[in-house]
DNA sequence: GATGAATGAGAGTTCATTCAT
DNA sequence: GATGAATGAACTCTCATTCAT
């Protein structure tokens, strides 16, 4: 039986209930943060147009004009590019953070939590993807600015990387370099969805697609599965 | 036994020799492309500034000065920026294609392919470090140009997706939805590696540090072991 | 004997008991203007932000700040920056002359006039240290609003000179271009009580500091002496 | 006899042949700095904008208008609006300095000295209205920038200070506060020729205007006599 | 072939002013 | 009377690109 079996019925994502917040859909019950609401416009239009033309190309006014609001608008609010733009970034990674956390948080066992993060975050990602596209083409790149996403991209890794370590001194888990073995975990599930998001240019990859649960199916299997036939032995 | 020692001792990678051309250390053997000397000059100190600065922020001007030319000899050479970019993205792509195909071709077997491909492109990309950051920071963006990228870059995963897929015609390798798995693998590679660099921050990593290997343990790892300890049946 | 000390003893400025009213300090038991309370609060903190910045960089939110007011307060009670400044200003120079002329009205003879005009002035300009900077920078430029300032300035310069008419009247004053020695006059005192200002850059200069009987003996030495030693002759 | 009278005939100033350097009118047979064209005529441009309008009124794109360049010329040539600004007024200074040493130098009489020196700042003042202007402007403001022209009118001053010194020690000179009156000189000269310039609002003072003579009596007449006439003794 | 001074469209940012509350 | 969020015109500065030499 494959592991990847295990979750199907049973287990259901915090992803119900999911709003916009701020930009982004944030999903997972989380909190709605009081804001002002002009904020919210803008922080909804720069991320559409962030997305859309990544941090070099979005233009202030673009923003404002997708927020509907005069450019010292934004300004009255964020006190650069840069901020409006961290501000975003901070905001984005923290909704991932939480929303896996919380659905890891279901489950005691390595195996299972190791699943549920993993569908956890592909879906974050699905119902997120100008956030996923923001995220992943700004994360890596050499700018000052963006060694502070790294780090907190970082701190999304130790999540991975904590539960492979459990997993591993309760014997239920073969890890070795579990360092290492986050990251990759971590860049096979992002590249998967970017590169599906990409292919879909143009319309928006809707939740229900079945691709979805393929990509899900996918990472379960690299993570579960050897891709060596065992009746190679 | 562990499929990760299949190879440890017999294979040899098709990158000694290696050599710097055209601004990125081009291994595999790869013909040195005869080329006009301010040519090559202005490429590699194109390289050096764009993975530093990323494709916006790069300047003309600190390109000219890296490679010692004045601005205008760039545009002799070259029709714009964009274009002197995308000459350095696709000579990158070709590289990796060409080196990867190269050590894979050296076997049959899909397992010991999938393995040669995995070794090649982690060590590839740590021989080609500023390469490999410009690549993945700008494979994954919005804009138009990018676009070129990703389907040269899909023509790389295509080479991944065709070894799946032997390998499950011939019934040596377990794989489902083979397009996706290739996506995920180039992923957990590429994103460890580069993971990897930035924490170097500062130094380069160096060819033969440890970790070299230990990311080639991991992956291969992740590919033909299960996390799922065996004796957890 | 010089003439420089035939005052020593027995004049008094008409100074005593200054306050502060409407942002810089008022002498010569000038009346209070009684006035909105918030507008004599708006007035002091501009008079501090415009001689910290210069008109130009002032800003009014800086003002509102420092006022502890909103911005929009400052427009109910003034129309725009300008007519906030030209009101300032306008203030400023009539406060001086004013003192100027109570002090002068003391005394009938010319010589003694003209002493009491530059003990007078002086002792404003550091009772008034901000107004000082501010009026003696605004008044000189090119701006459409500075060349009121300047016909204020010249009503000033028409006391001085007028005494020096009637002094040549009598008899008593030796003066030839009695206009343009007006203007020397104001400018001898003006430009040495700046200086001073700023030669003590950071710390006040305080009233009782000696310097400024030395700024006085200074200007009475040159109008009242040669500069020619008489055993020359 | 009056001192005024002493230099009537027999002196001349250095400023025959002047010429038209880097901007505003250079005398004294100052050598020509051999500077690149487009550089002179952004100078020339930058003198007559920010006369007119003081530093922060000035607008870039004025510059560029006036000089007939494109914006972009004046920052390939200046690094910022504040170093144009700093450049022009360092050269100015300069060019002040410069040209009151070489006529002072000329005599080595303290009372000749200081004669030479208050007619060559006034006439360089005349002969450069537009410097003058700034000079006096923008030398008085609180704004970092402007502490450094203060500095370097300082260097001035000292110029008056040290023949003031020099004659009090040779016994022809009856000097007291040799400091404070070295600024009260400059400002007397300053002031008066500022006045003079403004109250022609529109036509440029000629040098050839008797209002030259007037002034330079003017300054000497405070200098070398006494206000009060002798008679009075 | 190579140069680098010149260009000018375009971007981020500032801030006096307004006005609905 | 007082507020402060919102505005948008205006400004400085950047930089890819051109072209006369």
């Amino acid at each position: 039986m494959l592991i990847m079996d295990l979750f199907e019925d049973g287990h259901q994502l915090f992803m119900k209930n999911s709003k916009y917040v701020s930009g982004f859909r944030v999903t997972c019950w989380r909190m709605n943060k009081m804001r002002h609401e002009k904020v919210d416009i803008i922080f909804q239009a720069a991320v559409q147009v962030f997305a859309e033309s990544g941090f070099d190309q979005a233009k202030m006014d673009d923003i404002a004009n997708v927020a509907g609001v005069a450019k010292g608008t934004i300004y009255y609010h964020f006190k650069s590019k840069e901020e409006l733009f961290s501000a975003l970034m901070d905001e984005g990674i923290e909704s991932l953070i939480d929303c896996v956390k919380r659905n890891v948080s279901l489950y005691s066992n390595p195996i299972e939590r190791l699943n549920a993060l993993i569908h956890a975050q592909i879906q974050f990602f699905i119902e997120n993807q100008k956030l996923a596209k923001l995220l992943l083409s700004e994360v890596f790149g050499t700018k000052e600015r963006q060694q502070l996403f790294r780090k907190r991209i970082r701190e999304y890794m130790q999540l991975i990387e904590q539960i492979l370590q459990d997993g591993k001194e309760s014997g239920e888990l073969s890890v070795i370099h579990s360092h290492e073995l986050a990251s990759a975990i971590f860049g096979a599930a992002s590249i998967l969805v970017l590169h599906k998001i990409y292919s879909f240019e143009g319309k928006e990859l809707e939740i229900e697609d079945d691709s979805v649960t393929v990509m899900v199916e996918t990472v379960r299997h690299l993570l579960f599965n050897s891709l060596m036939n065992s009746n190679q032995n």
